[in-house]
DNA sequence: GTCTATACCTGGATAGAC
DNA sequence: GTCTATCCAGGTATAGAC
């Protein structure tokens, strides 16, 4: 797999250390020794830091883009592919709970640092949002569908938040399992399916 | 009002800096010029950049619970205590569009940088947590108030993140109305109070 | 395309005069 | 308690040899 060029490595490594460690804090150097290269020859490919992170950010637009496409080819019912965006707190909860969501910590970073990028991070909220929107609109929601959009929003980055500063596995479980609820809830018919009931569900 | 100590302007300045421009991007000098001392003289007061930081979630702290406190003393019913929580929101609404939640992204920087001081961060959550479990067994939902606890924090961290990248007051507005439905609807006699049926609380 | 060397700046931290 | 002067580390960025 030498297939990646220097640069997709570079991005990626960026990608990877903006998230653990946040933009600010990742130096070139720390970059550049996560892809063998030396300090100076780094230049060659990227001039300048926020020229890095409007790649990074490009990258994980694509990403998002792909990974959203592959789950509407999927072909499965809304409600199932709403699922698969909310099982994301599952899947990533080791990462999440050791250093947040992606997109809001990123969001949240350049806010403070009142940087140019932050209206360009704020597209990949701005996908999953009308991703949403689709899928809740095609669920049969439509005059509602953008802002049960935005509330799942809500909920999972609250999640997000709260898993890193508890690290509670258990918690992440428990406010996903209370968000498919509320999903199962929102059938226009006014039929609710309930199984168990929780209190974060009435 | 020559009455705050220097020390007490420092940290002051040092909370509201940390809060508009992240911990990491506030230099000693950006604190200094704030209260108008020089570098040098800075060290006298505070030897290194983490006890500045100690001191300030000490403040916070502090300032937290006297406003918990407060509410408790205003002797309303434990909804309404909940609902000045919920409240919070709107109030500072401004420069949550603008800096987020001073708890959720102070609780977040630390985690990337791994600092030492994440968990005495955490503590400020750790408050409203305890404080809102209290007012929701209160209310009679013994069981499960430590649930509806961390579920509230939840929805006004999520609305925090999205309120800083979307900026968009409507949109916080109507979650917060939601949130006080869900409240009105956590009632352990079965009953619910509803006036106008929202699409977020079903 | 890759390397070394280096200029330049900022930020944290100290010493010591007043 | 306050100041100036200063040290040192680390970070961004450039020049130029290979």
């Amino acid at each position: 797999m030498s297939g990646a060029s220097t640069r997709e490595q570079i991005v990626e490594a960026a990608d990877r250390l903006f998230y653990e460690q946040g933009f600010e804090a990742t130096s070139f150097a720390d970059i550049a020794s996560a892809v063998s290269l030396s300090r100076g020859n780094f230049y060659y490919h990227f001039k300048t830091k926020d020229e890095i992170l409007d790649s990074v950010i490009a990258a994980r637009l694509a990403n998002t883009r792909k990974m959203l496409d592959a789950w509407d080819a999927e072909g499965g019912a809304p409600a199932d592919r709403i699922r698969c965006f909310i099982h994301i707190l599952i899947a990533n909860r080791a990462k999440i709970m050791r250093h947040g969501c992606p997109v809001g910590t990123l969001c949240h970073e350049l806010a403070k640092l009142d940087h140019g990028a932050q209206r360009k991070a704020g597209k990949l909220f701005v996908l999953f949002r009308d991703w949403l929107t689709r899928q809740f609109a095609a669920l049969g929601s439509e005059g509602d569908a953008d802002v049960l959009a935005m509330h799942l929003l809500v909920r999972s980055q609250g999640v997000a938040t709260l898993a890193t500063a508890f690290r509670d596995e258990t918690f992440i479980r428990r406010e996903v399992d209370a968000m498919c609820a509320w999903l199962d809830a929102q059938r226009p018919d006014g039929r609710r399916r309930r199984s168990a009931p929780s209190p974060l569900n009435t």
